[in-house]
DNA sequence: AGATATATTTAACACTGTTCAATAGATTGA
DNA sequence: TCAATCTATTGAACAGTGTTAAATATATCT
């Protein structure tokens, strides 16, 4: 019985290995030069094993991704838990603040894993739709706090799971505006979520 | 001297041969299996060739995305040229829809060039911004556009940039999210871009 | 201890993008 | 027209890729 617990956790230990090493490879190269090759010579194992742990190198990307999916997720969680006088707009605010800052830095961490701009990459951009049940947290994260705002309250909830998703991809778009130009000046990329932020708010504010 | 420009013509040639046959590829297996050798093969040259009119596969990639966005921007402009009373909100809605909707095709033409959901690709997601002289004209159109907005005549310059930019961000999150998730039914695609566009209206309507 | 099952390596396959010396073809000057 | 020059094109090679499968080592169970 414990043998198999103990399988089961040395398992996770060496996909946590793997995991580890694809990661260090992505944040010193970009994922563009992620091969398994390397993965296996960093670990100092040989490249089939890998094989044994993860169906393909697309699967070791996809639960990188997850999980910086899932650390954003948790911290709007986060900065919608902090107390804020119930105060929607600024829930609101601090949430897509937060879920942006969350977004670069972890695209910047793993650059070009989030997102990329070298012809190896924009594809993982998916996962964060894709792979994602945790995208359907946070979109119901939103929702609940549009549900919050006066004019909103009067609407159906057809209408506020629109404006969470326009908002989302909005936010979305934006996340990829920002790691795709890195030539952009800082106070520029602030002014744009700035104006984002007070964007939002006034779609959240007003029919 | 006449034999210079029939050089030029023929290389020219040469280059829409080479930029043919990969978006075949491209429209039939998607960009991720495109490959020099299935290029050449098409052609029915070898595949060293295509060195002496690219300077790589990106520079090949680029040339087709650079191709599809041009007429994306034309296609907003022709149709901010139609008549429509000078109403700015009318004209906004109609160009934002154009843009939204060639996009849209674009992508499902050259499947995963625009935007991709393959672990190769959406990679050039990025060509949207970054090889785009033409983004900015887009961006300038929208400027113009919403310049003509009543409460925004009010704003400066910088306003208006950045509103253009959110808008613009917004789209291109839209198309993403529409590209990547593939399974989305058309009713609920339909209603999220009609809630795209009345949310846009009503960020250029009121302050 | 031997048998069984699992972890790991090694070697191979069929690809990839890219480069470069060798060749074929056209263009030029004498 | 013939040789020389230049250019387009080929074919082979290089160094790499993801992935598979048989062989081997290691641990587990009877």
């Amino acid at each position: 019985m414990t043998k198999e617990i103990r399988k089961e956790r040395e398992r996770e230990e060496m996909r946590k290995i793997i995991l580890d090493a694809a990661g260090q490879i992505i944040a010193e190269e970009g994922i563009e030069r992620l091969s398994i090759r390397k993965i296996s010579q960093k670990m100092e194992y040989s490249a089939g094993i890998i094989y044994h742990y993860f169906q393909n190198k697309n699967d070791i990307i996809e639960h990188l991704l997850q999980k910086g999916y899932q650390d954003m997720v948790s911290g709007i969680r986060s900065a919608q838990g902090e107390e804020m006088g119930g105060d929607p707009s600024l829930i609101l605010k601090q949430s897509l603040q937060q879920f942006i800052t969350m977004a670069l830095e972890e695209g910047s961490q793993y650059p070009n894993v989030m997102l990329n701009d070298s012809p190896a990459v924009l594809s993982h951009t998916s996962v964060l739709f894709r792979g994602a049940a945790q995208e359907r947290k946070a979109i119901d994260m939103l929702c609940h706090c549009l549900g919050q705002f006066q004019h909103i309250k009067e609407k159906d909830q057809v209408y506020i799971e629109l404006t969470a998703q326009v908002i989302w991809s909005a936010a979305f778009g934006l996340i990829i505006r920002l790691t795709v130009e890195k030539e952009l000046p800082v106070e520029q990329r602030e002014a744009l979520i700035s104006h984002y932020l007070d964007t939002m708010l006034v779609i959240a504010n007003q029919s």
